[in-house]
RNA sequence: GGACCCGUGGUGCAGCUCGGAGUGCACGCCGGCCUGUCAAGCCGGAGGUCGCGGGUUCAAAUCCCGUCGGGUCCGCCA
């Protein structure tokens, strides 16, 4: 704590027996008040650091949250009185001086912890909310966070460099928040959803290893782990592999997890996209619990069972127990998911060893079941459940249900660091089978693929690689193309042509044809990762001042209409669209 | 765009199935008592358009429809 100035002389929970004697000046907020009648009342004072114990012999006229200064002396508690669950448990400040700084209304909701509050009363008195001791100590993990992310970035060489809030509108990914132009109307900057190709251009001008903890800013619906604007680490290097980039980035998360919780030991491990689809069926799989998926379409490729006829059959032995309502709750999940159905079995004991009980298993064999139960190795009482579809779908929509049941179990206390490489290149065709980029156009093939963006580019590897923790996607990132004709090649496969690519990128494809190096670069969310060290569940946690799902600030009311002349000003004009 | 959950004095909850006077619990607030508490204790008091609108009914916090706000999720998030 820092070295007390102004009006204070200590902080309330930096007194302890070593000050006993000294006439100490401490500021802060009434925490509580216990009175005892004329002669003895108790008042607390609060700073950031903890409380201290005042004892006032007189009734001064106090009120909870009312900020004074007070000036007394360090005592020692009476043998008996003292409290070993405060830092300044033995001491108390005797003989006060009290002086008010503010007075304050009664506060809308408790401050203690133990009470949950409704967030949206919380958010609406956020400035209040914020004193609470879960949120001081959230966005002072935050803040140890970013300091220990500089000193990564400075001791491995990175220089912090500013990109621009007001840039240029890229029409793929996310939606972007569009600023229009005062002084050009009918013109619009945007607000970036990330600094990719500011930091690529960066890399063309020499700067070698960039890095900025940087605001991003998307337009897309709002969830417990994604707010409008967040905050990535967002570097790149050239000159450099794929596993450099992880070491700098590791380097970084290693110096966060030190200082926000020492002694904590992380490995961080590395699984190929394909092998986290097909275990867990998911590319973030919270590893903190078992239950991976098994492949099982070769058990049943020629059952009888229609709903088990399919490209890819996954099965999986349920983590916790399931009633009957409960797996019919599961099977209407499996669908929302986009599956035709999930299939349950459960395994039972007769004399003649395991058996199926299932609404399917009298359509199995004796051989079918018997190799599904070695299969998934399941045990008397355990259920299993299947899902047919195309491969994709069967492992996603299984990893969804398992990730539903397994998330209880899943330990607070373990941080499972790891990487996700090798994933494809294009996530799939769009409507007119053109191959749609599983991260940017920018990303490098891998090279052992190039021969397979004509023949097959659903199959082509990328250099791009995500980092994932306790199943929250951290951030991702890839090796870079800086080769035109590397870059004209996923261009044409991606059906861009060249007039597009011009028009959409041109400043970026122009600076390349002036030297570019080889570069690649990541970025993660540094919401995200401060809000699981902090054993939290929602990024609003570790954000002084959020907004709601609906994209509202309960604090300020914004978003809000504005003047018409403030529109005609920018060459706007409102439509019957807006509401009153 | 869609699914589900929540909305009751300042706060947290119960009441809602099965309609019968806003009834209850805890905290906070105000007043009184109290010389060792620390979520102090005891006594008393104030405080409510049951989110809002409509419907059913003799009667609605409760049942129905709509709507607003908050949350979780699907879609979306290169």
């Amino acid at each position: 704590m820092p070295e007390p100035v102004g009006l204070r002389t200590a902080y309330a929970g930096s007194l302890n027996e070593s000050n006993i004697g000294e006439v100490v000046k401490v500021c802060g907020w009434v925490n509580r008040i216990r009175e005892h009648g004329e002669h003895l009342v108790f008042v607390d004072i609060r700073d950031y650091t903890g409380v201290v114990q005042c004892v006032i012999p007189r009734t001064e006229n106090l009120h909870p949250e009312w900020v004074v200064q007070i000036t007394g002396t360090v005592a020692r508690r009476p043998e008996g009185t003292e409290n070993d669950q405060l830092a300044s448990g033995q001491i108390e400040l005797h003989d006060p001086t009290v002086r008010i700084l503010a007075q304050a209304e009664p506060i809308p909701f408790s401050l203690d912890d133990r009470v949950e509050l409704d967030e949206a009363t919380r958010l609406r008195y956020r400035y209040v909310d914020l004193r609470r001791s879960r949120m001081q100590r959230n966005l002072r993990l935050r803040s140890l966070v970013n300091a220990a992310i500089r000193r990564s970035m400075e001791e491995q060489g990175f220089v912090e460099i500013e990109t621009p809030l007001l840039w240029t509108p890229t029409p793929e990914g996310a939606r972007e928040f569009l600023v229009p132009s005062r002084t050009q109307p009918q013109n619009f900057y945007v607000l970036p959803q990330s600094p990719q190709i500011a930091k690529q251009l960066l890399m063309v001008a020499g700067f070698d290893r960039y890095y900025q903890i940087a605001r991003c800013l998307r337009d897309e619906d709002l969830r417990a782990d994604r707010q409008f604007e967040f905050t990535q680490l967002d570097l790149e290097a050239s000159f450099v592999t794929q596993d450099d980039i992880h070491e700098f980035i590791s380097h970084a998360i290693h110096t966060v997890v030190a200082a926000v919780s020492p002694g904590t030991t992380i490995n961080i491990g590395k699984l190929t996209w394909r092998e986290a689809m097909s275990r867990y069926g998911s590319d973030k799989p919270d590893r903190r619990f078992g239950a991976e998926l098994n492949d099982v379409t070769g058990i049943f490729s020629n059952t009888s069972v229609k709903a088990l006829s399919a490209k890819s059959v996954q099965a999986m032995v349920s983590p916790i127990a399931l009633s009957r309502a409960r797996l019919d709750e599961l099977v209407e999940r499996a669908k929302t998911l986009g599956a035709k159905g999930l299939l349950w079995l459960r395994v039972e004991t007769t004399d003649g060893g395991l058996v199926l009980n299932s609404p399917v298993s009298k359509f199995l064999t004796d051989t079918e079941q018997h190799q599904l139960i070695d299969a998934v190795r399941a045990n008397v009482g355990d259920t299993i459940l299947m899902v047919a579809d195309d491969w994709e779908r069967a492992v996603a929509v299984l990893g969804q249900i398992r990730l539903g049941l397994g998330k209880q179990l899943a330990s607070d206390d373990i941080l499972d660091f790891f990487w996700v490489v090798d994933f494809p290149l294009f996530e799939g065709l769009d409507e007119f089978g053109t191959p749609i980029s599983a991260h940017h156009p920018f990303t490098m093939p891998n090279e052992e693929d190039f021969a397979l963006l004509d023949s097959d580019p659903l199959s082509v590897r990328s250099q791009s690689y995500d980092l994932v923790l306790n199943g929250w996607e951290l951030g991702s990132g890839s090796i870079r193309i800086h080769e035109s004709s590397i870059q004209s090649k996923v261009f044409q496969v991606l059906g861009i042509d060249e007039e597009t690519a011009r028009s959409r990128f041109g400043f970026l494809l122009d600076a390349f044809k002036y030297g570019a190096p080889p570069h690649g670069g990541f970025a993660f969310g540094i919401d995200r990762l401060s809000a699981l060290l902090a054993g939290e569940e929602n990024i609003r946690e570790l954000i002084a001042f959020p907004k709601t799902q609906s994209g509202s600030d309960l604090m300020t009311g914004a978003p809000k209409q504005v003047a018409i002349e403030a529109l005609a000003q920018l060459g706007l004009r409102p439509t019957a669209h807006a509401k009153d």
